[in-house]
DNA sequence: CCGCCTCGAGTTCT
DNA sequence: CTCGAGGCGG
């Protein structure tokens, strides 16, 4: 290429600067580019080359420094000035006009107007502006704190570098950066023809490309920026309404979303969420539902916050996504206990992001249920939970080549007879050295909840049952670091982990053994009031049906699966045999640091950042508390962590006190 | 006997 | 996380 000695170099630089910016804004802000992409190229090689010839006229904000050339090593953290609180969402027309009766009530009856837009599936980022430059960038994180990835919002076209004059020197911008299904479907391309693996949806793949390490990276990837919400406010510079916000915004330079609409009513929301429901597909973008905010900033103040979201706004998602796809065959797979489940093995589908391959049919009720055949073409589901499921058969679709589900009358694994239960849905596999049966059992033994053996996990388990070297739970305690060592993936140091591991899991109560040993109906807390009750295995093994029944919470069912168990004397003698290895058999007094919390009930959901679930419910029935799984009218407190789940829905339903990670926290100090 | 409160068991994918 | 079912109070 060729340079053209410039006559005024300052001048030229800076009408430069400007057609680069007034082009961006063109392209990625209104969508309507006037210049190809490569003439929009030359203008900038053009900018590169005086940039490099006239240091002196460098410039922080200019259009190149979006590539940055230098390199972070490490996301330093960003404590937000305002929380980045996430939305509460709602699935169904039902539940948002529920939240709009709170809103209604909230506000007194006022009236009230709704801010609607598209919810994108991306990842939220603060952009801050000091002295109208962009300063900062950073990652939502735990809300509070997220990560500093300024160098790599450098490199999104979206982003203005600068605002305009005028503009408050002092600006923070939220919204989404995501990728659009074209940019995300070539990336997919460039990676599998590298070889590599591809991201599986354009939210990962945004989120991923946000955090390289390398912003030349970040910039090839053609990551895009809507702002939707405000930060902290520069006092005095508040707009009166979010519809007000979003104007300035585009003033300023960044793009909004052009899927939105300022509602009067709840009405007019739904007629607009059921619009975009097949609408949705041919934007360029993905989006799973639409936020809607209360618009006026006044009566968001009214509304206030909730433990974890602001009152006046609801995601309203659109209901899980299906897919259709086709059931290939049906495996029979062996739990624990014997029982039999049905899996249907579909063709690979993508659905709500993921990638399915499989679906629980639980039993053959649900199967006769659906009238599922295989080779059926079948719509499945990811609802507001992860676990895919089969919602119907497409009878319509069939071609006479579909084949009935029939009951298998042999077990897959070891082939024994099976057996049905009578009024048992389920089908049992009786025998007890059944092999799908030994490695579910030996799993649960060493399970995080129960012996606690870290390392002996499927692939170990497979290993050292592959090599016969485990026939019972005694086997466990009997492995030798020579056995370790002559299985393929055990190092040196990696089996002497493990024998640790299971040297230390001698040591674990009473109430965890008797968990672990994997009686029906017995789980993790059963395991624990029979312990606190008999406190020895002795006296456990030894009580009849009428003594059990008198323990609470276990009545005839659960008696008699006990007693059935200790009948067996291959039972008791495997029990004889782990006491001599030197497990320990009794269960200690519990150090009650108090009672404080005594007779009040906690239900956890979502993920605490300060300690793990586990730690949590020890510390609460250290002081006398006790932890359920489900939350009732009669649940004490719901602490709620970050990504709570269905179990906060129902605790405002019920009324129950719902408690942030904090004051959960408090509470437990005594404050 | 009914209904509420719990617990146990099984499952998917990253 | 959800479903099914056991335990128990009314």
């Amino acid at each position: 290429m060729t340079s053209r000695p410039p006559q005024q170099p300052d001048r030229e630089i800076k009408s430069l600067r400007d057609e680069i910016r007034r082009h961006e804004r063109l392209y990625y802000v209104l969508d309507r580019p006037e210049i190809t992409d490569a003439e929009f190229d030359a203008l900038m090689r053009r900018l590169r080359e005086l940039e490099a010839a006239f240091p002196q006229y460098a410039s922080d904000d200019s259009p190149t420094r979006r590539v940055g050339g230098e390199r972070s090593n490490t996301f330093a953290p960003v404590p937000h000035r305002v929380p980045m609180l996430s939305l509460d969402n709602c699935y169904s027309e039902e539940e948002f006009m529920d939240w709009h009766a709170r809103v209604v009530k909230g506000l007194g009856g006022e009236k009230f107007e709704l801010a609607v837009e598209a919810k994108i599936d991306g990842l939220s980022c603060s952009i801050e502006y000091a002295g109208g430059r962009l300063a900062r960038a950073s990652t939502r994180g735990d809300g509070e704190t997220g990560e500093d990835v300024t160098l790599n919002v450098r490199t999104i076209g979206a982003v203005p570098l600068s605002l305009p004059a005028g503009a408050p020197g002092d600006f923070e911008a939220r919204g989404e950066v995501y990728m659009d299904k074209r940019d995300f479907e070539s990336l997919v391309k460039e990676a599998l023809e590298a070889g590599e693996e591809p991201f599986v949806n354009p939210r990962n793949a945004a989120a991923g490309s946000l955090r390289q390490k390398d912003p030349a990276v970040t910039a090839r990837r053609r990551l895009k920026f809507f702002a939707h919400s405000y930060g902290h406010l520069a006092a005095g510079a508040e707009p009166a309404s979010h519809w007000e916000y979003l104007e300035r915004c585009r003033e300023l330079g960044f793009p909004v979303s052009s899927v939105r609409k300022l509602c009067g009513g709840a009405v007019e929301v739904v007629d607009f969420y059921r619009d975009h429901a097949e609408k949705r597909f041919s934007l360029p973008y993905e989006i799973d539902g639409l936020v809607v905010k209360v618009n006026s900033l006044r009566q968001q103040k009214l509304l206030g916050f909730t433990a974890k979201s602001p009152r006046w706004a609801i995601a309203f998602k659109y209901p899980a996504q299906q897919a259709v796809t086709r059931v290939l065959g049906v495996e029979f797979s062996v739990g624990r206990t014997g029982a039999v489940t049905p899996v249907a093995q579909l063709e690979p589908v993508k659905c709500g992001g993921v990638t399915i391959s499989s679906a629980t049919l639980h039993n053959f009720d649900e199967i006769a249920r659906l009238g599922l055949k295989i080779g059926d073409r079948v719509v499945i589901e990811r609802a507001g939970e992860v676990i895919p499921k089969v919602v119907r058969a497409d009878a319509s679709a069939r071609d006479g080549s579909e084949r009935d589900i029939v009951p298998p009358k042999k077990c897959p694994s070891c082939g024994s007879e099976l057996f049905k239960d009578e009024e048992e849905v389920a089908l049992r596999c009786v025998n007890p050295s059944c092999p799908a049966q030994l490695r579910r059992s030996l799993l649960h033994f060493a399970s995080r909840d129960a012996m606690r053996i870290e390392g002996l996990g499927e692939s170990s388990v497979d290993q050292l049952l592959a090599r016969g070297l485990l026939k019972s739970f005694p086997d466990i305690y009997r492995l030798k670091k020579e056995d370790l060592l002559g299985l393929e993936l055990f190092k040196d140091k990696k089996a002497g982990n493990l024998l640790a591991e299971i040297a230390r899991s001698k040591e674990q109560p009473l109430s965890r053994l008797i968990y672990a040993l994997g009686i029906r109906h017995i789980g993790e807390k059963s395991g624990r009031t029979l312990a606190e009750h008999f406190r020895t295995m002795k006296a456990f093994m030894d009580a009849g049906p009428e003594e059990l029944a008198k323990v609470p919470d276990v009545g005839p069912v659960v008696a008699e699966a006990v007693s059935e168990f200790f009948k067996s004397a291959a039972t008791r003698s495997m029990i004889g045999e782990l006491e001599s290895l030197g497990l320990r058999m009794d269960e200690p007094e519990r150090a009650s640091s108090g009672n404080k919390l005594d007779g009040r009930t906690f239900v956890f959901t979502g993920e605490l950042k300060g300690m793990t679930r586990s730690e949590a419910q020890a510390r609460v029935r250290g002081l006398g508390g006790k932890e359920t799984s489900s939350v009732s009218a009669k649940t004490s407190y719901v602490v709620a962590g970050a990504d709570p789940g269905s179990k906060l829905d129902k605790a405002r339903k019920l009324g129950v006190t719902v408690l942030t990670e904090e004051e959960f926290l408090k509470l437990l100090a005594g404050e």
